[in-house]
DNA sequence: GCACTAAAATGATATAGATCAAGTTAGTGC
DNA sequence: GCACTAACTTGATCTATATCATTTTAGTGC
């Protein structure tokens, strides 16, 4: 167990200069409703966009404020939540490059029902609902495709309620590292690492648990050998054994 | 508490005399993706669907099943939920009139990810994709309205997943009858029944919780006075006394 | 009205996970 | 390398709700 001495996560620099126009075009033609139109098509939406940095922990919109803009996630991540009265926090789902976000509203005005959080460094792409009901317009196909990934956004987050519901914490815990590698694991010398900053907090919101269950969950992981983990940090080693708990 | 000698619910006939062409086409005018339409767009819209009639308990199409329809409730209620492998059911959703189910995956193929099963005796119009597909194309301004129904839909998901975490079963029931209540509500002499056969098991299914709990909730309920209650109905005596519970 | 049955209520007990309360340490910045 | 602090861990207790086991009852059909 070699200890490590600083976080084996990347800094992102917020200086933009990652988020070049081919960077911005190509990660638009990542999101999956852009996904089949050709080139000069994306040249084209990819000018009505504009891109915005955001510092790691900066918000990027608060539930209740107007919904104005629809938003895609070119580099980083971005956290969506729930804040409640009673101080808990809900997170609702954590989105990776090519993900959309934001509002659908497309005809009358509306309001965010979450907040959207920069969980790393990253580069986000909006474009007004205006300007996007005239994309719609002119690329219908467009309108399809969205609406099939809204599709899978509903149902990932039936999905979640199922799991509420019917899995133990330490299930609904693996579950999500899994889903987290999937979205944001690199492979390095053992195993693979979690590119994202997200702690113990994080995990509980996720999970609908507290802090402490989260800790004590990850400590046993770690304990077996399933994952190595530190602060704000987290790399999976043993996802065959992390299967096995979600199958029980 | 004049004590009562059968169920207040009505009986669906299911022979299908309800479902004229008329109320199909009225029905369908209330599903919000259609609610723009002229009145003559709408008569040649409804031509492409076909009706069925189902019985209290039937099921509608089975999680698995490949996913072909898109269906529209006409009269009736549906249920929708997930069967899990430790035995536990969720319920999703239940669904009024005018509300829509079903698939939305217009490329490619695809399969139920949750079953549909008649909560009362229902009749629903179903359309295949294929058609579907066509009626976007010729009728944009459905695809947009689709949208923003799919992301009011994301919402209550969302809704339901920050209850689960943060509150207690009884505000998760209140909460409950307070939506059936105005999904399903008919005014009466002494407060609003539901008008909609429902369990406790049904309830339970729906909050995350246990028979015997949701079970206790009601009970106490009913010797607040807030609701009256007998087998498979609920009728709310005194919303005022429900929200102070959901408000805490 | 009476018998029958599935639904609902109730009681006793068990338990996962929350809560409260101290510790420990990883990783940073000097 | 050392001190510092937020992040994390760990332990002890408490509690909401599940679970198990019965009993009661609403509503039907005769």
């Amino acid at each position: 167990m070699g200890k490590r001495k600083t976080t084996p996560l990347k800094d992102y620099a917020p200086d933009g200069h990652h988020c070049s126009l081919e960077l911005k075009t190509s990660k638009l033609g990542m999101v999956s409703f852009f996904r089949d139109l050709k080139q000069e098509d994306l040249d084209e939406i990819v000018k009505r966009f504009s891109a915005t940095h955001y510092r790691e922990g900066a918000e990027i919109y608060y539930q209740g404020d107007p919904a104005n803009y629809l938003r895609v996630v070119v580099d980083g991540a971005v956290k969506l939540l729930r804040y409640t009265d009673e101080g808990k926090d809900v997170v609702l789902d954590i989105l990776e490059p090519g993900s959309y976000f934001g509002s659908l509203k497309l005809l009358g005005s509306d309001v965010y029902t979450e907040s959207a959080v920069a969980q790393s460094g990253c580069c986000i792409l909006s474009v007004g609902l205006k300007d996007f009901r005239e994309i719609l317009q002119e690329y219908p196909s467009v309108g399809i495709a969205i609406l099939e990934v809204s599709a899978e956004k509903l149902r990932s987050s039936q999905e979640q309620i199922k799991q509420l519901t019917t899995e133990p914490v330490e299930t609904r815990i693996a579950n999500i590292l899994l889903t987290l590698t999937e979205k944001f694991g690199e492979n390095k010398k053992e195993g693979t690492l979690i590119q994202l900053p997200f702690s113990r907090k994080d995990l509980a919101d996720m999970a609908g648990t507290t802090t402490e269950s989260a800790s004590r969950v990850m400590s046993n992981f770690q304990k077996e050998g399933i994952i190595e983990t530190g602060r704000q940090w987290v790399a999976l080693k043993d996802i065959k054994k992390l299967r096995t708990i979600i199958e029980d």
